[in-house]
RNA sequence: GCGGUAGUGGCGAAGUGGUUAACGCACCGGAUUGUGGCUCCGGCACGCGUGGGUUCGAUUCCCACCUACCGCCCCA
């Protein structure tokens, strides 16, 4: 009897020809984050769960019910990391980052796999994969608009379109707390008529309300007080500053000041990249979203070190790359496929190959013993700009047929000509 | 965690309580003894997600489970 395996619920294999969009994304990111100075961090997939309770929130979703944890055999209670923050910034206070021999502001990036142990749906998984960026040392509203400008930018290059961004405020400690306390004294008189949830998240994170999807709940958030109206001096300054630099730069925006995120981190500037009528459901999705978390490294037993970030969903992303750029990832393409006719001709073809390959040609040949004809259509399948073709009869004369496939026109070359082909792709 | 829909060859997709499970694509072979994209011919599921049950008999009916997709929650 034969097991089947299946994939665990929530992966995905990714294979040819969509690991080629992957690597498209991928370079893409690496190359405009170069642009912006930052350069690549690695830190592990999973780490100890405190790492991710401490810095998420104990009551985030993240934390409460999505976390993809264990203990491992020596007891010690391990998460699948969640999100990419939480491990920087612990990397980052770990090694000492913050050390006066490192250059200030530390930018850096990560792409890799995340886990959240949810229910599987569209764009969403339970391993799926981010791209994201952190700046520490800076609280300069430069800096927020910096790293909103890169996000931008690197959507721009992969040619998705669309693009909306939003930002709000949470303000610094002190605002946050004021407009806590107003929304509390706005809530609590309605208590009765919230959903359960809302009840749930009043006391505990009374933020979050804001956030809720529930109709009724909608009607009152939508006369609550406004943080923007909580803000201290100096949070106002802040954001005030980032909407004019927004500005300066060109970069388009709308303020909501409902906007929450599901972090409890966050400070200051956040902000979302949505895309409208995407392919992932009906309305907006957001592929982007981060913000300042001013207070993160001292959670993870750094100093007072301020932090800038964002995270990038690559399954997201990936479903808005338009139909040129896909066709263009998927199509195959190879410079020469070599037919070989008969068992004589085996060395021949092999050295024809290597030679090929060595003048940088990509090139494929038949492994299947297959007759020329079937040989021909792969290289058809395979999109073969040219096909040389060796029989016996070409061996004894020391030449090798050449064809276009685009033209089918079919020269006769001599053997040791062969390197004369460089000039025929350019 | 809750609700809904679905699961037939590599892919897409018909189908019926009972002899050999349509068809299309792809693939392989042949027509064309050494040449692709067109055409024609032939081949290609001891099997209908897994495990139970009902039945003389189930891919088809029932139950459970698994997985996928969609919605809620939440989020990338």
């Amino acid at each position: 009897m034969k097991m089947k395996y299946q994939k665990p619920k929530g992966t995905a294999d990714i294979l040819p020809p969509y690991s080629n969009e992957w690597q498209f994304v991928e370079k893409n990111a690496r190359e405009t984050f170069a642009l912006y100075n930052y350069d690549e961090i690695r830190t592990p997939i999973f780490e100890s769960f405190e790492v991710f309770s401490r810095s998420a929130g104990d009551t985030s979703d993240i934390v409460t019910k999505e976390m993809y944890d264990f203990d491992d055999k020596g007891g010690r209670h391990i998460a699948l990391r969640p999100e990419g923050t939480a491990g920087v910034v612990r990397a980052f206070v770990e090694n000492k980052l913050y050390g006066p021999e490192h250059q200030k502001p530390v930018k850096v990036y990560y792409m890799g796999p995340m886990f959240r142990y949810e229910r599987p749906q569209s764009g969403r998984l339970r391993e799926f994969h981010q791209i994201g960026v952190e700046a520490f040392g800076s609280v300069s509203p430069k800096m927020d608009v910096e790293t909103i400008a890169m996000a931008m930018d690197f959507l721009k290059k992969v040619k998705v379109t669309g693009l909306k961004l939003v930002i709000n405020t949470l303000g610094d400690k002190e605002s946050r707390d004021n407009y806590r306390q107003a929304l509390i004294d706005y809530l609590e008189p309605h208590y009765d008529e919230l959903s359960d949830d809302s009840k749930e998240r009043l006391h505990k994170n009374p933020l979050r309300v804001l956030d809720s999807k529930d109709k009724n709940d909608q009607k009152f958030v939508a006369d609550a007080p406004e943080i923007l109206d909580y803000l201290t001096d100096n949070a106002r300054e802040h954001f005030e500053s980032v909407k004019n630099q927004l500005e300066a730069l060109g970069i388009e925006y709308i303020v909501d000041s409902t906007m929450v995120r599901g972090l409890d981190y966050y400070n200051h500037t956040i902000f979302e990249i949505m895309v409208a009528n995407s392919p992932l459901g009906k309305g907006e999705v957001t592929i982007c979203a981060g913000g300042r978390y001013n207070g993160l490294v001292e959670e993870l037993g750094g100093p007072e070190v301020p932090g800038v970030g964002f995270g990038l969903g690559v399954e997201r992303l990936l479903l808005l790359l338009n139909e040129e750029t896909q066709d263009m990832l998927q199509t195959k393409q190879l410079d020469f496929y070599v037919v070989g006719i008969g068992d004589a001709v085996q060395n021949e073809t092999l050295k024809i190959v290597h030679e090929l390959r060595q003048m940088g040609f990509a090139t494929e040949q038949d492994y299947l013993d297959r007759k020329p004809k079937a040989q021909f259509k792969s290289a058809d399948k395979l999109n073969a700009k040219f096909v040389v073709t060796v029989g016996e009869s070409e061996m004894n004369d020391h030449v090798f047929k050449l064809k276009n496939m685009m033209t089918g026109d079919e020269q006769t070359i001599a053997l040791k000509e062969i390197r004369t082909l460089k000039d025929l792709l350019k």
